[in-house]
DNA sequence: TTCCTTGTCGCCCGG
DNA sequence: CGACAAGGAA
């Protein structure tokens, strides 16, 4: 006992140590936060005060919950398998699986991600004949997870407009469609989970007797229906039969764009009958003048619950700021500052380049490849989400469940095998005739072995092949284990051998033969090894695992994702308006506070060194932006900063002369609206203007059959070269130079 | 039916 | 700029 609570600060003590009763506990950044919730359980159960079956610990990421869960068994000699440690979805997954007959749904019920979710929603609109630059599906999606977030089936949403009257009816639609073929969506889980325990009066006292202390990780960051599903289990309305034990950051609520309801951190303090919050503020990861100019920033916003870091270290360096002309000399300074940094011997994984956007990392990636620096991009497609994968899956999902329409679209005809869109729109309204799936309806229609229609001639071969692979794929897996299954399919599926012949297949491959790793780890791991329980783990898990975790590399990704880490140096680029903050949140000041959070997480990621960068134009959508500097930088005192000034270096040359062109000096609130865009052009058309012959792009050109054009394009070498020409009434033609006898005029 | 070119759109995030 | 859908050609 002694042994866990030594070495923790007087506050952290408090909340460790609490007596029975609820307590909202506000952990800033780097205070300790996952050590005070880990402590908390260990010390509950050490202490003998409730058994590891009592407790009910819920965190947002599989990551977290991977943490706490490690960390408690460092801890306890205890088993934290089977304890209820895990996401939301996790855990309510969990309670459907169990109770998958009282919610309603099949045994063998899928969980769709959101890039299924979405291709459910564009098959709705294709069969509703519905337009879908009319009602984009990413808006219908939207729709439909925002109301099951806030709890609500279409039925109890109003609508006061034609619009809205008509995303229910998508709704709707969608909801029987998902019912139909037994598929849950994220949002589902939660509310499946909670309207069963809301219904289901016996089942929900079970839970109750069961769980004595409900933990809750990033709390600022629940949404209603979450908040609602955790009174729910700690008893209620009524007398509480659980205490609630909440961490959270109202300064690092960033997630109020997906639901996020900081209200919540109110509502639990008035239900939860909360005394006295404790603060969390000693900072253990940053240095003095970091945290200074974090807490200055956030001072700009209002409502906070109010809390302000501090750190017994000294003040350590100042906050870096650098303007850079162009988003390429952006990346060449922190290129260079990098090398400087390694030099000095801070590892490359200490180093971290955030961002806003996904989309700025592509001109950083490309000069960090350049410099020869190893970096890891997080964020972007994840190992369940890559195309070939999510074909994989949809195999093993049919094997499953053959009912599962959404999988047998994906696959019906890849690779290839002769099943077009007319086959596939007699079997659709063949499955809407008689109110089956599609599988049902292939198998009336043209299926079994033995009734295959071999009269109908040459295209009608794919389908009962396709019907005969299926089964005979079902039948070989009944007895093989999980990986072996998928090794099969795979190659009986012909995935592997399509694969095979693409050009750039090989890391396709690569990925298929992870799968199988995947498969092996899992079936090692869990508890059930079935098919379905791995197709739910592959939903819910995303597979964010990625190889060389041993090597030494910069680490990017955007500030979301950076959210509860920490490095020695952390690089903030683009700090730009319009983009950080968001051009879509300038206006609301909502939004402009959650931008500011958002920006505070970012710099308390740093513990030594802290670089703000940006830029006076950037390339956006495939066009140059000129944007003045981030209000946030000028939140932050002066005397927290230092400004960098651009080396004399020899590429620095260009761009040193167009700023004088401009009149543009460096230094605070002093940007060139125009400055850089004759840097950028000079060298693209530098590069290209090697082909010198007598085809050049512009050169009006005559041709016997199309008449007359001017070449817009070119393509190969040698013999082999093709040009595209713009014909006045032909059109655009691609030509083989050699052959199509063209004449200059 | 399939491949390839052309055109349009959108860009924050996790389970 | 890049992903992806729609439309045309083999």
């Amino acid at each position: 006992m002694i042994s866990l609570l030594s070495g923790l600060n007087p506050e952290q003590l408090e909340a460790v140590t609490l007596p029975y009763q609820s307590s909202l506990i506000l952990a800033g950044a780097g205070s300790g936060k996952t050590r005070v919730l880990t402590t908390r359980i260990a010390y509950l159960i050490q202490s003998g005060q409730v058994s590891p079956n009592g407790i009910l610990a819920v965190t947002f990421t599989n990551k977290a919950a991977r943490e706490m869960m490690a960390r408690i068994a460092a801890m306890l000699p205890i088993n934290t398998r089977g304890m209820w440690i895990g996401t939301f979805h996790g855990l309510c997954h969990r309670m459907l699986r169990a109770h998958y007959q009282d919610a309603g749904l099949p045994q063998t019920f899928l969980i769709l991600d959101i890039g299924d979710q979405q291709a459910v929603i564009k098959r709705l609109l294709k069969d509703l004949s519905v337009d879908e630059k009319v009602f984009p599906p990413r808006q219908i999606q939207w729709f439909i997870n925002h109301a099951k977030e806030e709890g609500l089936r279409a039925s109890q949403v109003e609508a006061h407009d034609n619009f809205t009257r008509r995303m229910l009816e998508f709704y709707r639609v969608y909801e029987t469609l998902c019912m139909r073929e037994g598929m849950v969506d994220f949002a589902e889980l939660l509310l499946r989970c909670y309207e069963l325990l809301t219904r289901n009066e016996i089942l929900c006292n079970h839970y109750r007797d069961r769980f004595r202390h409900i933990l809750v990780d990033e709390f600022q960051d629940t949404n209603r229906l979450q908040y609602r599903w955790l009174k729910l289990l700690a008893g209620g309305d009524a007398p509480k039969s659980a205490v609630v034990f909440a961490v959270g950051d109202d300064d690092q609520s960033i997630y109020a764009f997906r639901g996020a309801h900081t209200g919540n951190m109110q509502e639990l303090e008035y239900d939860f009958a909360i005394e006295k919050i404790i603060k969390l503020e000693q900072n253990y990861r940053s240095h003095g003048n970091i945290l200074e100019a974090a807490n200055a920033l956030i001072e700009h916003n209002r409502g906070r619950f109010g809390k302000n870091l501090w750190t017994s270290e000294g003040h350590g360096e100042p906050v870096r700021v650098y303007n850079a002309v162009t988003d390429f000399d952006e990346a060449a300074f922190i290129v260079d500052e990098i090398k400087a940094l390694h030099a000095e011997g801070v590892a490359l994984s200490e180093i971290a380049l955030l961002y806003r956007s996904n989309a700025q990392s592509r001109v950083l990636e490309h000069s960090l490849f350049n410099a020869s620096l190893s970096y890891r991009v997080y964020g972007g497609m994840r190992f369940f989400e890559r195309q070939e994968i999510k074909h994989a899956l949809a195999y093993l999902r049919l094997i499953a469940h053959p009912d599962d329409d959404h999988a047998l679209l994906r696959v019906i005809n890849f690779p290839p095998r002769g099943i077009g869109a007319r086959t596939l729109e007699q079997l659709q309204d063949e499955a809407k005739l008689h109110q089956t799936s599609l599988w049902a309806a292939a198998f009336s229609k043209g299926g079994g072995e033995t009734t295959a229609l071999v009269d109908e001639g040459r295209a009608k071969k794919g389908l009962p092949s396709f019907i005969n692979l299926i089964m005979t794929m079902q039948r070989a897996c009944v007895n093989l284990p999980l990986p072996e299954t998928i090794r099969y399919m795979l190659t009986h599926s012909g995935l592997l051998s399509h694969y095979g012949l693409e050009r750039d297949g090989a890391e396709r491959l690569e990925n298929l033969n992870e799968l199988i790793n995947a498969a092996t780890s899992f079936v090692h791991e869990a508890e059930d090894d079935s098919l379905v329980a791995f197709l739910s783990h592959a939903s819910l898990e995303g597979g964010e695992h990625q190889a060389d975790h041993h090597e030494d590399a910069l680490q990017l990704m955007t500030v979301h994702a950076a959210k509860g880490l920490e490095f020695h140096t952390v690089f903030l680029s683009g700090l730009e308006e319009g983009l950080f903050p968001h051009g879509n949140s300038r206006d609301d000041i909502n939004g402009l506070e959650e931008e500011r959070r958002l920006m505070y997480v970012a710099m308390t990621r740093a513990r030594r060194r802290l670089y703000l960068s940006f830029s006076q134009s950037r390339m956006l959508h495939g066009q140059t932006h000129y944007n003045i500097a981030s209000r946030f930088i000028n939140e932050i005192p002066d005397h927290l900063l230092k400004w960098l000034q651009p080396q004399s270096k020899v590429n620095s040359e260009s761009f040193q002369s167009v700023n004088e062109q401009a009149g543009f000096t460096f230094g605070r609130n002093a940007w060139g609206q125009s400055a850089g865009k004759e840097t950028v052009q000079e060298r693209v058309t530098a590069d290209s203007a090697e082909q010198s012959s007598r085809w050049r792009i512009g050169q009006n050109v005559s041709h016997a059959k199309f008449g007359t054009g001017v070449i817009i394009n070119y393509q190969g070498q040698g013999s082999d070269i093709r040009v595209q020409v713009q014909f006045n009434r032909a059109g655009t033609k691609w030509l083989l130079l050699e052959y199509a006898k063209l004449t200059p005029l």
